[in-house]
DNA sequence: GAGATTTCCTATGTATTCGGTAGGGAAGTA
DNA sequence: TACTTCCCTACCGAATACATAGGAAATCTC
């Protein structure tokens, strides 16, 4: 289970506009600032602007803003606006699977998975992330040290 | 994120494997019950001896079958003997990632997250899923009819 | 030991995705 | 007009995902 660089960059970017409210920012400033290369960068944020999440301003006072409060998007938001559904198995969401045999109960292991990644990613807003203060369920879980390391 | 062919394949097989105590089962039939492309199954097969999740015999009254108990197995074991690390951003480890600007508290959101499906994959047998009876907090989760609508 | 069976190993192949680059057109500002 | 910035399309190399093929090595039965 992979977070592409895309959902990564996009996330920052979103998160850059988060921070700055007053006027857009440039692509250019955020690519920089974020060190992910601009022309990338340029292709995630015209999804995210297809998406609604971000309005775009062309011309020399141009660049990006939020489409909407920060509190109002959410992580999973963003991700989905760059990479499509949040989880997938073997390329088809859950729901769409079917097992047989002693498989039978993979499914609503999948759909469990899938749930609890949700509840992380749509319960954090941009707000949250940016503000450096993570709602007390998924801080929580970070404050563990056990999760800071790998088995 | 996605959980790959490989890892849904090898989790197939090893619950296979589970829900036949006595004797060797072989590849091919397993291939055949989970509809499996049989030699592709066969290096994944591979892949779990390599990592002591299953034992092989060769032969006329050859198989394979688990090394250890069912009970004994998680579902995180499995995938990541055939897929690496549960996790990772970009293709590293969060702990690796390095966050600067309003992204800074981006790390502990990931790391939450990875700790977050380690509790599910890692909580969950062989055993439990090969009997029907997944563990309270995770049949929970998949209960909630929201957990299998595509939004 | 002969022969059948099954795992094990290596090589090959193809399609897709991932991450990134390039160039220029459209729109807005001064 | 000149400049800036987003927008669009195309392209590209490398890696990955998902296999397939062919045979060598081990094991069992007879």
């Amino acid at each position: 289970m992979r977070i592409s660089a895309r959902a990564d960059y996009a996330v920052r970017a979103a998160l850059m506009l988060a921070a700055k409210q007053d006027g857009p920012l440039k692509a250019e400033a955020i690519a920089e600032a974020q060190d992910i290369p601009h022309k990338f960068l340029e292709g995630i944020l015209n999804d995210m602007r297809r998406g609604g999440l971000v309005a775009s301003q062309r011309g020399v006072r141009g660049g990006y803003r939020l489409a909407r409060p920060a509190r109002d998007i959410s992580v999973a938001d963003v991700v989905r606006a760059v990479d499509g559904p949040l989880v997938s198995v073997r390329g088809v969401r859950p729901p769409e699977l079917a097992y047989s045999g002693p498989a039978e109960s993979l499914l609503p292991l999948w759909i469990a998975l899938r749930a609890n990644v949700r509840r992380i990613l749509e319960g954090v807003s941009l707000a949250d992330v940016a503000s450096g203060h993570l709602p007390d369920f998924v801080g929580a879980l970070a404050e563990d040290p056990a999760a800071w390391s790998n088995p």
